[in-house]
DNA sequence: CTATAGATAATCT
DNA sequence: GATTATCTATAGG
């Protein structure tokens, strides 16, 4: 179903900006374009799976397509998109998106924070679009998540991932270049 | 604008 | 007991 995301998690995340992913609440779509993703996989030591499967990692292991979601810092939840083949132990982790619909229930949601603050960071992509722990191991585009092909083209930018102190080498984030 | 401290709990050693 | 795929407020330039 989601070719872009089974040939692995790197081609996947430079592959995923600009693709818009939503949550459905009630009538509305609630989110936008992808702007910013990180690849982790498990040969990474930055990688939730880098150790094996574990109960919370479990997810990671399965098919492509599925929700991953972390609890950060005790208090953040983040959110991934799984990619490649079965028992492969990888995922996106989505880190920014641009708003293009629900904008007054992110603002809402986001503590009516400013427009450039709703979704500029995983967590806050989490609790602007309302997702939580209950939504790991939640298939895409099966109820509550949609994603969808890109409306545009975007150039993409590869750099080091943030927050990490683990193989920082690896150019695994990709950006939506601004001009 | 940049820098930094503090919050706070699951997860793993 | 240590670490953590973060965010926010606050202080300073």
């Amino acid at each position: 179903m989601f070719d872009v995301l089974e040939e692995g998690a790197v081609s996947a995340a430079r592959q995923l900006i600009g693709w818009h992913l939503y949550t459905v609440d009630g009538s509305s779509r609630v989110g936008g374009a992808i702007i910013e993703a990180e690849a982790y996989t498990q040969e990474d030591a930055a990688s939730h799976s880098y150790r094996g499967r574990t109960p919370r990692t479990e997810i990671m292991f399965g098919p492509a397509g599925y929700v991953y979601v972390y609890f950060s810092y005790g208090m953040h939840w983040c959110m991934n998109i799984v990619t490649g083949q079965n028992g492969r132990g990888e995922a996106v982790l989505i880190r920014a998106i641009e708003p293009d619909e629900g904008i007054e229930i992110m603002r809402k949601r986001r503590n009516n924070r400013p427009d450039s603050e709703l979704t500029d960071g995983p967590a806050k992509v989490c609790q602007a679009l309302g997702v939580t722990g209950v939504d790991s191991g939640v298939r895409l585009n099966d109820g509550k998540f949609l994603l969808l092909p890109p409306r545009s083209t975007y150039e993409v930018k590869a750099t080091e991932r943030i927050g990490i102190s683990k193989d920082t080498h690896r150019l695994w984030r990709f950006v939506a270049k601004r001009h």
